[in-house]
DNA sequence: ACTATCTTGACAACCGATTGCCATTTACTG
DNA sequence: CAGTAAATGGCAATCGGTTGTCAAGATAGT
């Protein structure tokens, strides 16, 4: 570790400036072979406490860190996860990737962070390249087939989040279980017309939503109707907002709070007032959702702990000794958020 | 490359399911030696063209990838590159991320993201950990003292972003320059009365923007006071919003939109308007900056292209025969975006 | 045709750690 | 005290490549 204090950097460390120690210099240090250094480290009950001791001793001196490289090579085991996002700059993500990584930190493994573009090609040259250089993948928003995510889960411990595919264990942040709540939020306030701004076709995401809330729809004699799809980004929110004033309805429940941001934007552009004119309701209670203007009534889940989870989930892959019952599917509590954005329906 | 087809998963990889192909089964499959086969991917002119051509299409048939890890001991390079970030959930860095992602993959880097929590000590076991894990690294907003930064960067490949020492190459986002324009904004509405908002006592990038804006009053004879420090979220901006109005200023100019953002929060909910009561100037530009209430006039920079610019400064380093003449400071430009959170001075 | 030069490819050491196997030492039992 | 079992630690192979060395073969020059 590098010296901190002021004045006196790496004092704490005299073999710095040299190449890192490795169980050879403390093998000859100690004059015992290197294997045993490698025991004493890995196995301390397979060494003589005394052994073990000057061994300890003299890999604190020399300042000594595994090479991850060598030890990956060796064991097989990389000690990396990769996390693969379709879009590192969709807010959405960031608590998923702190909770991943803060995790994963905390077990000892690195975190291979890459940004799959929302490309499925990306995704799965990505994933193969991982297949050799992590231990296992965290795999949020999938934009693959249920096939090829199969058929990449069975070459490696994978975990999905947001993604069922069947026999990969996966972390589901239940936002369909809010759209009853949402879409009575709405009833309450008299809107009996409400459209459904769906996200990309490939989002399985999207499609749950839409079936939850058609599903409560149904039941309660709504009408709505779906629009889209639209890319997760606030520009599409322009297009999304024109297509939710054409077709006439009071409010618009949202795939994500990206678009929804981003409709509210062109609404204020064109003129409209939200909700006085039109009701927004967004999902993901993203940064922003509390301090756009109106805020956004939206439906939150806890992100950072689904990244979390999600980690604890793969390393009972790759540990299957620890116990801990795998559980290969877990899912995340979802309520909806009421800020500014919605109201009650316009008086014709 | 997982086939991405629907209903022909793998048909393009036969040897998805064994363990992937080494060079030693591509040697077997061309009866030569390992070694040959190594030359003849790495050093194509050093193997006989008719060998080479079998070899290359033995490697494509068996679908080989060369083993990281195995190349990374045996070369010592290790073909990643770490990218520590004070804080990922900072929208700020997200293009700054982005923009790494992009140039690293491009040049077939692995990027290896850590938050390193605003923490010198985790950012110092961090580079020391990377300094065996990875060819180089980039650091963003470091919060190490000068000296511990200068001998981290003597020890491997380093590109700063926003922090000026020595020696090590870096990559300044000038927000510095945009703080004369900012004043005269605020002047040209009779603004005299200025609080800048400082980050972190650690942040270089806070100091420098105090140093800018206080040469620039100078100059004009207003008075600027400064207030903080402050830590770079929203909930920051609380406190700095009632240390602003306990201040008596009529304008602040702050270290980061994150604070900003969460001033303007905060004064809606002390019932003062913004810029009616009180005008607020941010840095940044981030995520948010153009919808939030009212909308942030602020300072913008292209932030995903100094992301870039940071890794091409790095593989200049680390690739020193490609020319490409090693500029060791690149700065840059910024501008003043004026939106609603500016207005006239409140008239006593 | 013969030698000088260059090209080509095989062999083996090496990177740093892990691990199976075996020899030595130690401890314990009868 | 002999005998056996357990504890201990060293040797060497191995992971998958890279690279230096060197010999054999090809080409060219005279």
């Amino acid at each position: 570790m590098f010296a901190v204090q002021r004045g006196t950097p790496m004092a704490t460390q005299p073999m710095a400036t040299g190449r890192p120690a490795t169980i050879h210099d403390i093998a000859a240090l100690c004059g015992v072979a290197a294997s045993t250094v490698s025991r004493a480290l890995a196995n301390p009950e397979r060494v003589n406490i005394r052994t073990r001791e000057r061994i300890q001793a003299a890999a604190v001196e020399l300042n000594y860190t595994p090479n991850s490289q060598a030890k990956a090579l060796s064991s097989g085991k990389t000690g990396a996860v990769g996390v693969l996002v379709p879009d590192i700059t969709n807010p959405f993500y960031f608590d998923l990737i702190r909770g991943t990584q803060l995790q994963l930190k905390a077990a000892g493994y690195t975190q291979l962070l890459v940004d799959t573009e929302e490309s499925d090609e990306v995704e799965a040259s990505t994933l193969e390249q991982l297949r050799k250089s992590a231990d296992g993948v965290i795999v949020a928003a999938s934009r693959l087939n249920d096939d090829s995510l199969a058929a990449a889960a069975a070459l490696m411990p994978m975990v999905t989040v947001n993604r069922d595919v069947d026999g990969v264990p996966a972390v589901i942040i239940d936002t369909p279980s809010a759209m009853p709540q949402a879409l009575d939020h709405l009833i309450s306030w008299g809107h009996t017309s409400v459209a459904y701004v769906s996200g990309p076709a490939v989002s399985q995401s999207s499609a749950r939503r839409w079936d939850a809330l058609s599903a409560a729809a149904e039941e309660r004699g709504v009408e709505v109707r779906r629009l889209g799809p639209f890319a997760p980004k606030t520009q599409s929110g322009a297009a999304a907002a024109d297509a939710a004033v054409h077709s006439g309805v009071t409010a618009c429940i949202v795939f994500n709070d990206l678009i929804a941001i981003g409709m509210l934007q062109r609404l204020r552009e064109r003129g409209l007032r939200v909700p006085e004119d039109m009701s927004i309701v967004g999902c993901d209670d993203i940064f922003g959702a509390d301090f756009c203007n109106p805020p956004l009534t939206t439906m939150s889940s806890p992100i950072e702990q689904a990244g979390r989870v999600a980690v604890s989930m793969l390393l009972a892959q790759l540990n299957p000794l620890a116990g801990g019952g795998n559980r290969n599917r877990s899912v995340m509590p979802t309520h909806l958020t009421v800020r500014g954005s919605t109201g009650p329906v316009p008086s014709t």
